[in-house]
DNA sequence: GACACGTGGCG
DNA sequence: TCGCCAAGTGT
């Protein structure tokens, strides 16, 4: 658990609190039956599918897959094919299998069940430090800082006073903790609100600052709101990258007969025939695609 | 630290 | 229409 801070506390600190009790969406994972219901194992697949995909695509995937597999050890028993046919469009099929993978090694490792520990959290397949932190804050309640997007926005803008955050780097968890509560329960909560003003109000795109909590003591809204430039790195375009051309294949896969196909039926109408190849090669060696002589499939 | 990695909604 | 954006991680 991390050490209280000695750098005084936000000015804003208090109406994000009362914000946030005030005005939270009720999303599923929130809940306190969803807890009661999954445990960690639910909080943790919430936060897999979470990532980098937007809460509304997520919430009915999320029911679909508890039911399927409502714990670790349910998850090891199934196969690679199963749960990336189960990941559906989500997106980033990667982490279908590396939660699989997680699922595993919480077998292995812990007896089936998710660890509390931030560094056995972290050694798990595709958790990084914002998915261990979530699972040992959001789950277990205790107090570490948890950087996402949002966060790192708020901050960037409420403490900093710039439009837009720069890249992520190590830093950011230590400049979180600097503003945590002291208090475990009322750090847990802080978390979850700075993730959520970043997400309906502090938004990368159009902040709505006229309902902002932390309006008064915001440094950006009070210089103003100067555009002090936007060093974020942007996202290569899609149409007619790689990645569009793997998720083609892969979809053909997820929604063909028994999950195979001739190889060479796979999307024979793509327009780059050797984009084609590269996309289905990759696709093998990342592991979401087997291949059986001339014929390819999800994975056993 | 930069890059690759899916999918789809929204302004 | 088209670029931006979304509770990131591994290499």
């Amino acid at each position: 658990m991390l050490a209280p801070s000695s750098t005084p506390a936000p000015v804003w600190r208090g109406e994000l609190l009362d914000w946030y009790a005030a005005t939270a969406r009720d999303l599923p994972w929130r809940r306190a039956e969803f807890a009661a219901d999954h445990g960690a194992w639910g909080t943790l697949v919430s936060e897999f599918m979470l990532q980098q995909t937007p809460v509304a695509r997520v919430i009915p995937h999320l029911e679909a897959w508890l039911r399927r597999w409502p714990t670790p050890s349910a998850m090891s028993n199934a196969t690679p094919a199963e749960v990336v046919h189960q990941w559906s469009n989500l997106g980033y099929p990667r982490r279908a299998l590396w939660l699989h993978r997680a699922a595993l090694e919480i077998v292995e490792r812990h007896g089936g069940v998710v660890p509390r520990d931030v560094p056995a959290l972290l050694a798990l397949s595709g958790i990084g430090e914002y998915t261990a932190r979530a699972v040992a804050v959001f789950h277990y309640g205790d107090r570490h800082p948890v950087v996402d997007t949002n966060t790192r926005r708020v901050i960037a803008r409420a403490v900093d006073g710039r439009s837009q955050p720069g890249p992520p780097a190590k830093r950011d968890l230590a400049r979180m903790a600097e503003l945590l509560p002291d208090d475990v329960e009322e750090s847990t909560i802080f978390n979850a609100a700075m993730m959520e003003l970043g997400a309906v109000v502090c938004t990368a795109r159009a902040p709505r600052c006229e309902v902002c909590p932390l309006a008064s003591g915001c440094a950006w809204l009070t210089a103003g709101r100067p555009d002090t430039g936007d060093t974020r790195r942007r996202q290569a375009r899609f149409e007619g990258s790689d990645r569009q051309a793997r998720g083609a294949v892969l979809r053909a896969l997820r929604t063909a007969e028994d999950h195979r196909r001739a190889a060479d039926e796979v999307v024979a109408d793509w327009p780059d025939p050797v984009q084609r190849d590269r996309a289905i090669d990759s696709l093998i060696a990342d592991g979401p695609v087997a291949a059986v002589g001339g014929t390819l499939m999800l994975p056993r």
